[in-house]
RNA sequence: GGUCGGAUGGCCGAGAGGCUAGGCUCAGCUCUGCAAAAGCUGCUACACCGGUUCGAAUCCGGUUCCGACCUCCA
């Protein structure tokens, strides 16, 4: 393993070291939701897969512009280029304004965003902020020889693209195969020349209710088109990192490599990163298989499919104890086995803060906790591992609690470094937080009265009255700890 | 049909030629009035069939199954 980040390029099917261009900075382009519905887990699961590559990237000392679009107009309802815009049917459906729609589910992603403790992107820029640059750009696309226009509707050449270019190569499509396709689709009386041809402005009916006026007539931008020109326009024609999806690869991702190309001459990533799909008991997570929930019904525990709700931290630890690009599985099972670790990790790092240090018999575990801090570095470095910079951080757990019980010793500058390092890791990195309530001093003082009354009828052996104290506050969400320095107490 | 990825212990999940991943569960023990928490100990797995190698979960070939995207048919 190697002190430097690598991480796992789509385009080069390997893992690199990651080389900013324009070090210290960082462009980092993450495709956002289409919010015409309550964003969806296997989305959430993206955006913190991300989440993790910004903060690391950030703790590493790089100064990372994250552009994570809102795509509000121009995504279709059925693959393809027919079909109807996915906020536009909504909106028809509700008899409200398509805008009423997006800022509806833009709320709704937001909120459940913190939740989830999503570190917000710098900029967050909407397809329908940027009709202008579209038009720009398929101009610029047109002028160079690789789109033309058909009815009021302009189509972006692949065929053309291929006379000079590679179309496919970051999902591994061939040339030919598209190639053969073509025969057949041809005779078919299409607007486009070629069946890999793609849409990047279509024509708007007149019952159209989101539409632009543009050189080629009334119409909207193509779905794949946003997100060359906003990250273009935020980030450069060439940055550095661009993330989404595994399901986006073909043809959104490629027909943003097309795209950039054709308008400036430029293949516009470096890194590409994929993200992997979610199951569910081991079936594909589907609408039509009913087994789909969203995450506010997953921390609710509304759906049938789970036996109770689980906190949005621990479903981010849970997520986080699998790689970003290995499917993911959810179930009760794991999801109740990863809500005591959590609690466990988090006992442990809170405990952290603390721990005495001693001014002997600390060299074996200085060591060792030494070791397992540049190990979590050397985890992370490599392609993002969470899954193992966790299991590291259990290590450290444990060697935690000993110190804790005194049965192993830390000096003072170990336990400082190991302090630090819990924190950028747990919480700056990892993005874990504490659930507990705030307490309050009102809370702590009572709390202490009430441990104090509980601690001498114990000295007394008066069994009721300590039970009944630690029973009633269990109801009350208040759990008590004992132990041989005496008592304390977490709250949910 | 094409492209790509995957199959790991009771469950979840890393790893990727020799070295205990980790979490959860379960059992036993220590501590304890009881419980919880914490600690200790135990549970040695890599779909199947061949091959390469001193040595393979890891490499190669084949088989089966699963997933994503694309395509075809209906």
């Amino acid at each position: 393993m190697e002190a430097q980040l690598k991480l796992y390029n789509t385009l080069s099917r390997k893992k690199e070291v990651f080389q900013a261009l324009n070090p210290p900075f960082v462009g980092l382009y993450v495709c956002g939701p289409t919010v015409y519905d309550e964003v969806h887990l296997g989305n959430l699961r993206q955006f913190t897969s991300f989440d993790i590559v910004y903060r690391y990237l950030s703790f590493l000392g790089y100064k990372v512009r994250y552009v994570r679009n809102i795509t509000d107009v121009g995504h279709l309802s059925d693959d393809g280029d027919e079909g109807e815009d996915k906020i536009e049917r909504k909106a028809k459906a509700n008899k409200i304004e398509p805008m009423e729609i997006v800022q509806k589910y833009t709320n709704s992603f937001h909120h459940v965003a913190k939740l989830f403790n999503l570190i917000e992107p710098s900029i967050e820029p909407s397809a329908t902020g940027h009709i202008v640059e579209q038009i720009e750009m398929v101009q610029r696309i047109i002028d160079n020889g690789y789109a033309y226009e058909v009815n009021g509707s302009v189509y972006f050449d692949v065929k053309k693209y291929l006379e000079k270019h590679d179309y496919g190569q970051l999902s591994g499509r061939k040339v030919e195969d598209l190639l053969e396709q073509t025969r057949d689709n041809l005779e078919g009386g299409d607007e486009k020349r070629f069946f890999a041809d793609f849409g990047i402005w279509k024509a708007a009916s007149p019952e159209t209710i989101m539409k632009w006026n543009s050189p080629w007539g009334v119409g909207v931008p193509g779905w794949h088109l946003e997100c060359s020109v906003m990250s273009t326009k935020y980030l450069g024609q060439e940055f550095d990192i661009h993330g989404g999806g595994m399901d986006l690869k073909f043809p959104h991702h490629e027909c943003e490599i097309a795209q950039s190309v054709g308008a400036d001459g430029k293949a516009p990533v470096r890194y590409w990163m994929h993200g992997n799909m979610l199951t569910v008991n081991g079936d594909k997570m589907s609408k039509s298989k009913g087994n789909a929930f969203l995450p506010m019904e997953l921390f609710e525990g509304k759906h049938e499919l789970l036996n109770k709700g689980f906190s949005p931290m621990v479903v981010r630890f849970f997520m986080l104890q699998t790689h970003y690009s290995s499917t993911l599985d959810f179930s009760n099972e794991a999801l109740e086995a990863s809500e005591k670790g959590y609690a466990r990790l988090m006992n442990a790092y809170k405990l952290s803060a603390t721990l005495p240090s001693s001014k002997q018999n600390t060299e074996e575990t200085d060591k060792e906790i030494l070791t397992l801090l540049d190990k979590l570095r050397l985890e992370m470095n490599d392609d993002f591992n969470t899954p193992k910079t966790i299991a590291v951080l259990f290590d450290l757990a444990a060697l935690i609690n000993k110190i804790n019980d005194k049965s192993v010793f830390v000096s003072e500058a170990v336990l400082s470094k190991l302090q630090a390092d819990m924190k950028s890791f747990v919480e700056d990195i990892l993005g874990l937080h504490s659930e507990t309530k705030d307490n309050n001093l009102a809370v702590d003082k009572l709390m202490e009265l009430i441990l104090e009354i509980r601690s001498s009828a114990r000295e007394n052996k008066d069994w009721p009255t300590s039970d009944k104290i630690r029973d009633h506050l269990a109801e009350a969400g208040i759990k008590i700890k004992d132990s041989k320095d005496g008592a304390s107490w977490t709250m949910n």
